[in-house]
DNA sequence: GTAGCCTGCTGCATATTTTGCACCAGCATT
DNA sequence: AATGCTGGTGCAAAATATGCAGCAGGCTAC
């Protein structure tokens, strides 16, 4: 909408920082940039942003102003999508901030189901460890996120969450392969492939380790779960994963899992939250109902 | 805000029901007007207003438009007043709409002492019955409500309330001024200078009278309460006031006040709030916190 | 220490947008 | 049928936004 686009352009500033740069990404001259923003700040009284030698940084009024923009931007979106609803045509964008494991099969397929039903709406869907999911819903870069053992800062409200065990994932022919449930002790004499300490898999596994005074030693350490499950395939090695995050054809890569013994390390949790306060547009609003709908009947 | 001006515009329109009308009272002309609307309506796809030969009516996605144009305005005067606040100076302006009761004493005085701190607010109050002070929240022209007995619908959101019992007021000189709590029946033998119906104190009488198969016959009904007073201190007649109605004034004025027997007219509610869900302004969150102190101080 | 490069900012001529006037068509009231 | 209201449109004038060229000032690298 035309009447916010000022407010898009100062958006696009405070992330990058510089007028001159934003300028060349908005198409337009960083003269005319400069004084929409002059003219802002000359109705507000106040400067929005700090003019540094290196570029410009938002001032304290500029942070508020700039949370009330963005929020004006998404409250707009959310208008724009309630009235789309009026004339029966579902249409809107979903914006997803989510774990890798999300992404492996869980998230593909709920968007499929959606989209076949609401074919016009569109999806964004960007990978977040859990620090910086909460982040993207505060920018309101990001509508929904979904996040294994979030931080949960205040900002962040909980739509939902469901129980995480932990799984062993190996090849079937592994030694470990004939147990039901694998105590962590029983890994150990295995090389270990891990996910980088961001992840909150690792996470919980580092903090059940320091638990009994140990260290864990990975022979292998990435932040792909697909390479790692590749590695895993390659040797004897093990890997961890949760059960959302398993792909569906595990068995068709020659792998199988096996839950953790929950004594060892306690199952995680899995949170579909969004930003506090805020009304989500229609189309964000529904896609959650569904996934919650998905979630409940599958881990519950 | 310039860059909301149309939306300022549409809001004009839509209470006025006339993009003419609406025009005059807005320096700009019809033409200028009218297209800043059809511009509007066509970002958006829809038509805001439905075209009558009479003028304009809201469309259901006006409807949703013009909310979200409102909450937009509001939004930014909070923002405005947060950023003012930041640079040290109070300042901001603050909508009140009550009832009549609040007119006489209280509010003014309170105004008085925010002001006093903070003399950069300014401040518009309103009378408004029961009814119409909600409909004000709701369309965000005004922030407050004190409102006594309201009807409370959902958008009402109570951030306070204090008991108000029933007084009658008469002249000193009058018969039952020598009992200290009167009961009703005793009331009905002198004429009554009653508030008209759309009032708390009417209505929690006609209430009582009805359980009692009673209709009360007003000798004097007006929708103003310093009229009844000087009714009242004109002959023998009783009016009827809660205690925050009451000038200080009273005695001066050859007056003065008898609980009512709570047996007969049951105490009634004064209850402040805001539109549910609204962030307030600085300013006048402030001075709703003032004046929730001194109403616990004052009846509590 | 200075030359180059980046930053935000400004004067002025040029595009673009917005506005107002005059007028049109359609409906309601008289 | 006449009048008066409504919103809508073509066109020229006014107002606004833009882009170019060039400014001062701070950082960086040689």
């Amino acid at each position: 909408m035309r009447h916010l686009l000022t407010l898009r352009f100062i958006d696009a500033v405070a992330r990058v920082g510089s007028i001159r740069k934003a300028a060349e990404t908005l198409a337009i001259t960083s003269t005319a940039l400069n004084r929409r923003i002059l003219a802002i700040e000359e109705e507000l009284g106040v400067e929005i942003f700090e003019r540094l030698p290196t570029g410009v940084r938002l001032s304290a009024a500029g942070e508020i102003f700039l949370h009330h923009i963005r929020q004006q931007l998404s409250d707009l979106e959310r208008v724009k999508s309630q009235i789309d609803d009026l004339a029966g045509e579902r249409r809107g964008h979903i914006a997803i901030a989510c774990s890798q494991a999300l992404l492996t099969d869980f998230l593909p397929k709920q968007i499929a189901i959606y989209r076949s039903a609401h074919p016009a709406v569109t999806f964004s869907v960007y990978l977040r460890d859990r620090v910086a999911a909460e982040k993207a819903l505060a920018e309101m870069s990001a509508d929904l996120a979904l996040v294994f053992e979030p931080v949960e800062r205040s900002e962040f409200q909980v739509l939902h969450s469901v129980q995480q065990p932990v799984c062993v994932v190996m090849k079937q022919s592994h030694p470990l392969a004939d147990q039901s449930v694998i105590r962590m002790r029983d890994c150990l004499a295995f090389p270990l492939a891990l996910p980088s300490t961001a992840y909150g898999v690792r996470h919980l596994l580092d903090m059940a380790a320091r638990r009994r005074l140990l260290k864990l030693q990975p022979a292998i350490e990435s932040d792909n779960f697909e390479f790692l499950r590749s590695a895993v395939a390659a040797e004897e090695a093990l890997t961890f994963q949760i059960p959302i995050g398993l792909p569906a054809n595990l068995e068709a890569l020659g792998l199988t899992m096996r839950h953790l013994a929950e004594q060892d390390v306690p199952p995680g949790v899995l949170e579909v939250g969004q930003l506090r306060g805020r009304i989500l547009p229609v189309a964000a609003s529904r896609f959650a109902e569904q996934i919650l709908r998905a979630l409940i009947l599958r881990f519950e």
